[in-house]
DNA sequence: GCGATCACGT
DNA sequence: ACGTGATCGCA
């Protein structure tokens, strides 16, 4: 079964990428018969057939193979949808008293704090309290007057007190918004599980972007986030989950597409990277604590995302100067990494466009704009999108080769859900040992070259469980 | 209905 | 960098 999209072809293909343009295409559109009903889960409902398409043989070559991953792809996210993930509903409700017991705690904490009432969730009225009311020294402004956000409440905590509760408040709101209620609210009443929507054409990079519910970032750590991670599991006991994700594949990524030697082999050794890095930034005697480690870990993921030393500072909390200090360390001690950066941008330049290391595309025009800011802007789009459209394509491709192997073997294990570089799937007992081995040897076989790319694989009774 | 703000993930 | 979503407060 294979389908062919014609917005597809324009993802592929064109500048204006989240603005699909459908005017040039107005023959088409009669294949459209949107369903207002995603529960129906026909395929055909925006979706027509392959060998019907008037487009076939125009097609940019180029882009080929990727679009043609993408068409085969579309049945099998269509399944996964269908197929949906089981949630544990009154686990769910449980912890969510337990939330709203807490947050209501916090609430009235915050009220003796200040002396009145008003609305937490207001970021307005908290800067009135802060600033106004209590007369706390400013810091960053926004259009509506002082910033009230994480990083601004982070610093006011470490002399006012209330600053922390009113973070502690708004954490467990958030929990209690959006994963609590959220999730209740779209659990499925006939199927008892949750069906996600994956958008295909989501992302500029190539990656996938998951709605109503956003599946892609349930929260992740120990305490109420474990414990709603635990409420997604198998809905019979002969299952358990099974988790496989890409171990440091951006890094991996960018070591491969630059050569940098030094990365390479980093990571041939076995090392930890973000270690690695840090010793380059503080010396190869210093002891590297673990606020060390932090810092150096925001360093790599920077340099991914070709960060300013001013968006740097940010992060790790220093002065530009010094941040901008990290980020031209990395560059001396990853030479290969600042070289293959100049070769995109040049690349950038010249055809208007990057790509990844399978040929998807993505039109930079920003590159060529006068404003410095945008062009700036531009470049960084430049340089992340090789790396996070390659792993993409990766996580991708390995998904056709699992559906393949899973269709031909007549199996009761399912794949559920991808998280960019991580796969969830509920297998069988009996079907544990082998899917590990098969699942672990396709997600690895997919990426050429010298340098191996590692899968994780963790099983346990639930979504929590089996995140090792 | 919609922009602004904030916060969650990779 | 790339996303989605909840809430507020105004239109």
């Amino acid at each position: 079964m294979s389908f062919l999209d014609i917005r597809h072809y324009k993802y592929l293909t064109s500048s204006i990428d989240r603005n699909l343009d459908f005017s040039a295409f107005m023959d088409f559109e009669h294949h459209y018969q949107v369903s207002e009903n995603k529960h129906e889960y026909s395929i055909e409902r925006s979706y027509f057939s392959y060998k019907e398409s008037l487009v076939e043989n125009t097609v940019d070559s180029s882009i080929q193979s990727i679009m043609d991953m993408e068409s085969k792809l579309i049945p099998i996210f269509a399944q996964m949808e269908r197929t949906g993930v089981y949630v544990d509903e009154k686990k769910l409700r449980d912890i969510g008293e337990d939330i709203a017991r807490e947050s209501k705690n916090k609430e009235l904490e915050i009220y003796d704090l200040v002396g009145e009432r008003f609305n937490i969730n207001s970021a307005k009225q908290v800067q009135v309290i802060l600033f106004e009311k209590l007369g706390i020294p400013v810091s960053k402004k926004i259009k509506t007057g002082y910033t009230v956000d994480n990083e601004a409440l982070s610093l006011i905590g470490q002399k006012y007190e209330i600053a922390n509760i009113i973070l502690q408040y708004r954490t467990l709101e958030k929990l209690r918004s959006t994963y609590i209620d959220g999730l209740l609210r779209v659990i499925n009443p006939h199927t008892k599980r949750i069906h996600t929507t994956y958008n295909q054409l989501g992302a500029s990079t190539g990656r996938l972007s998951s709605e109503s519910p956003n599946l892609q970032n349930i929260p992740s750590g120990s305490g109420y986030p474990a414990r709603i991670k635990s409420c997604f599991c198998p809905e019979s006991s002969e299952f358990s989950f099974l988790v496989a994700d890409y171990s440091q594949v951006e890094l991996r990524i960018l070591a491969s597409l630059s050569g940098d030697t030094s990365l390479i082999e980093t990571f041939v050794r076995g090392e930890d990277i973000h270690t690695r890095t840090a010793r380059f930034l503080f010396g190869e005697d210093a002891t590297i604590t673990s606020e060390l480690r932090r810092i150096a870990k925001s360093v790599n993921f920077g340099v991914i995302y070709g960060i300013t030393g001013f968006g740097l500072s940010k992060v790790i909390n220093t002065s530009p100067a010094e941040a901008t200090k990290y980020i031209d360390t990395f560059y001396a001690m990853y030479p290969g990494v600042r070289a293959y950066y100049q070769s995109i941008l040049d690349g950038a330049n010249k055809n208007g466009y990057v790509e990844t290391f399978y040929g998807r595309r993505r039109y930079i025009p920003g590159v060529r704009d006068s404003n410095k800011m945008i062009r700036a802007g531009a470049e960084r789009e430049a340089i992340n999108m090789p790396i996070q459209g390659t792993a993409a394509d990766i996580i991708k491709l390995a998904m056709l080769r699992i559906s393949n192997f899973l269709k031909e073997g007549t199996y009761k294990s399912r794949m559920l859900l991808q998280v960019h570089d991580e796969l969830v799937f509920e297998v069988h007992e009996s079907e544990k040992d082998m899917m590990e081995k098969q699942i672990r040897s396709i997600m690895e076989g997919v990426f050429p070259g010298p340098l191996k790319l590692l899968v994780d694989i963790h099983t346990g009774a639930n979504w929590s469980e089996a995140k090792g």
